[in-house]
DNA sequence: TTCCAGGGGTAGA
DNA sequence: TCTACCCATGGA
């Protein structure tokens, strides 16, 4: 229901796309402050628009895939203004690349055949965040540590430094969250972090070893040192951008490779636990490869080597999409 | 109790 | 470039 104190958009998607598939493709969805319901297949999230203002979007597919629309249910508390629209849409459109296209990834699989010729139409845009900065945190908090520990820290953080919306009451939908009557906030902004000192940071969140290295990153976003936005969005050279991103602490191979899925290229594999456990059962019988070995099982598919490992480990799955 | 996770940094070879 | 070792934390 539209009310006064919400506002509905729709966003066309460039080409094919799958609104539950993009949205579940991976594990973001299940970070702070994403939230999925399941009885509605949404995903909600406070998105903070400045300082002190932030709205609880609403997003779901609308129509039947594999052409669907993006719906987008904005609650905020006083009128949304013209430009605060905008954001919000190139926010979404970020989040669900509506921009990408993946045509040369779909046309190399029709030319293998056999189950590649099969891929459904939509796949392959894997959910991320409205701001690289979120990204690249949350990446970080996936190394040497269970998925557990990576929703653990990142609510964490969420919960210590996120803002609140406003003061547009709760939806039903919240209230059964896995957080239910805690007011949802935004992510942290990277000047919410940089505000408190590094040993503070420290006690408020429990990182491990990772809390030097966020706080840092978020330090020098704050300040503009390290611009990350235009970096996720510069179209400067595969290589160059690897070792940009592999100079931030806490980044390293297999964080770089999952930031530049994450920014749209996909030539690197995310060599990691999951990887490789995988590449052993599906390739290998279930002897371990080297990494070399178990890389090489994806050289022929170039710039798209990201995606056509996770197809096959996703329909691997049995996952649909 | 021990191991190790959707690894990365560092030192030393 | 490669290897060994260390790193906080919590689940298994």
């Amino acid at each position: 229901m539209t009310g006064p104190d919400a506002t509905v958009l729709t966003l066309s998607p460039a080409g094919r796309f799958h609104f539950r598939g993009t949205a579940r493709a991976h594990g973001w969805v299940d970070l702070a402050p994403n939230t999925w319901v399941p009885a509605t297949e949404t995903v909600h999230r406070v998105l903070r628009l400045a300082p002190g203002r932030g709205v609880r979007l609403e997003i779901s597919g609308r129509g039947r895939p594999p052409r669907q629309e993006v719906e987008v249910r904005v609650r905020h508390g006083t009128r949304l203004g013209d430009a605060e629209e905008e954001q919000i849409r190139a926010a979404v459109r970020r989040m669900f690349r509506l921009d990408e296209d993946l045509s040369e990834f779909y046309a190399l699989c029709r030319d293998r055949g056999g189950p590649w010729a099969r891929i459904p139409r939509g796949f392959g845009r894997l959910l991320r965040s409205p701001t690289f900065f979120e990204d690249v945190v949350k990446t970080i908090c996936t190394t040497n540590i269970q998925w557990a520990g990576t929703r653990r820290m990142v609510a964490e953080l969420v919960r210590a430094f996120g803002e609140r919306p406003g003061d547009a009451p709760p939806t039903v939908d919240e209230e059964t969250s896995d957080r239910p009557g805690e007011p949802p906030r935004s992510f942290p902004a990277p000047d919410a972090l940089a505000r408190v000192s590094r040993e503070a940071f420290a006690e408020r969140v429990t990182l491990g070893y990772r809390a030097p290295w966020i706080h840092g990153l978020a330090r020098r976003v704050a300040e503009g040192e390290l611009e990350l936005e235009a970096l996720a969005d510069s179209d400067r050279p595969t290589p160059e951008l690897r070792r940009e991103l592999e100079g931030i602490r806490g980044v390293g191979s297999y964080g770089s490779a999952t930031l530049l899925m994450l920014a749209g290229r996909y030539g690197h594999l995310a060599v990691d636990s999951v990887f490789r456990d995988f590449v052993a059962e599906r390739h290998f019988g279930g002897a371990r490869p080297s990494d070399g070995e178990a890389r090489a099982v994806y050289e022929g598919w170039g710039e798209w080597r990201y995606l056509a490992y996770w197809f096959e480990m996703r329909q691997a799955a049995g996952a649909d999409v």
